[in-house]
DNA sequence: CGTTGGCTTGATACGCCTCAATGCTAGTGG
DNA sequence: CCACTAGCATTGAGGCGTATCAAGCCAACG
């Protein structure tokens, strides 16, 4: 367990909040939770490691996030993986092979995970303005990819950790919880390939991070104790 | 100038015409052109170097490329450049910003260029699947967006070299060029930022394949000798 | 209590980056 | 016509950052 962070600092959020990867193009985020709370919905529950769905298999849904999280990923022929994505509550999956009859990644649950599935045909029915909700989604998946191959490209190992972490940060504030105290769902070998990275340098970084003061690492447990300093580090010439 | 390609080793393109970063996810491309051609549209050219738009400007429209090539890229606060996309006839620019009232990239004509302009409102209301169109295309792109990802993150220099001259080969096959000859529209900086490398590195990569026999090389004109060398190359282990 | 999976740390190797020099081509102006 | 310049491509030498390989630690689990 890590101990609380030291009340020191104070503001830190603020400096968190408008800071993303993909902060600069992002509207806020959609709330579809609530506009198909009415709707009478197949839930699903799948456990940890488990397949939600394989590329491949015939698309008969899309699913919307509940609770937990996944990770989506990509396989060449010859068996060559990358993570895509790490989706968290609100987030939808599958969207990315609308416009083909079968899914075009895999998603795999971290932990545990509660999804809903949503009968794409019935909602274009049922709600106008629902297939332009989708174009939004994908719309901002394009360029949250592109925010993260900017990243990779032009980022050192240690930067792209920072980047991840801030990331989360973030996205887990605007959820409702702490931007401070992060849980990691996610091995070191599964962020490592997201990052372009192998975890033994996700580790490094993760180790020199803590040494000089600006987080609390313990194994998936995160404390980020100096946002601002982080920020300063995401800088090209730092 | 190349000289052209011996005509040795005949049955290359259907090699080639199965292969891409995002070959095995996707459908045919799509015929836009077609579709729209009855319509009377606004059409703009615009020279090498120009600006077609900005990020940040207020998009008002999409824009068909009916010639020249494009490059999209995004930069980040601290002046990182990502370079996010080539794009040529037939692709649609701005639909990354389709949710959001101005544009989230560069988009860059690398020679001369003429597109067309669509009224975003207009065709929703002429064109009852024009939406579904845009959702389909946003799909594509974001499955395209990830076989790079991936690419970039597990291939060696080289090997992103070949995948990039293959991707290229194969779209320009689809739009009736040849896919043995081709012309770079972009500087090796611009090639090895999109690849995440030093022009220096694209340079050698390109020389070490030519000194081996896989493809001619005379500055911004390819020829392509051999498709299934380079092809055996991509493999994991090579 | 052994086994397994995940995390950390160190030593070494290698691929790509960095810096520098050169060549080439096109455009410009004397 | 020929300097002169600017932009782009090529090639080499050396250094750095990350990968690779190896070992040890710890907690969870059968």
């Amino acid at each position: 367990m890590l101990e609380p962070a030291a009340a020191s600092l104070e503001p830190t959020t603020a400096q968190l909040a408008d800071y993303a990867p993909s902060g600069r193009f992002d509207a806020l985020p959609a709330d579809m939770e609530t506009l198909f709370m009415g709707l009478r919905m197949q839930r699903r529950q799948v456990k940890a490691r488990q397949y939600l769905f394989r590329t491949g298999q015939p698309r008969h849904a899309l699913f919307l996030i509940h609770a937990g999280s996944f990770k989506t990923c990509v396989l060449s022929e010859d068996g060559r993986e990358k993570i895509t994505g790490f989706r968290m509550r609100g987030d939808l999956l599958g969207i990315d092979a609308l416009d083909i009859p079968s899914y075009a990644c895999d998603a795999i649950a971290l932990d545990y995970g509660e999804v809903w599935e949503l009968p794409t045909a019935q909602m274009r029915l049922q709600f106008p303005e629902f297939q332009e909700r989708l174009t939004a989604e994908l719309a901002r998946e394009i360029r949250r990819d592109w925010s993260w191959m900017l990243a990779l490209g032009t980022l050192t190992a240690e930067q792209r950790v920072i980047s991840f972490l801030l990331d989360l940060a973030q996205r887990l504030q605007e959820r409702g919880f702490s931007a401070r105290d992060l849980v990691l769902r996610m091995t070191r070998a599964e962020l490592g390939n997201f990052l372009a990275l192998q975890l033994e340098t996700v580790t490094r970084a993760l180790s020199h991070l803590h040494a000089q003061g600006l987080i609390g690492v313990a194994c998936r447990e995160i404390r980020i104790d100096d946002p601002v300093a982080l920020r300063g580090r995401l800088a090209c010439d730092a």
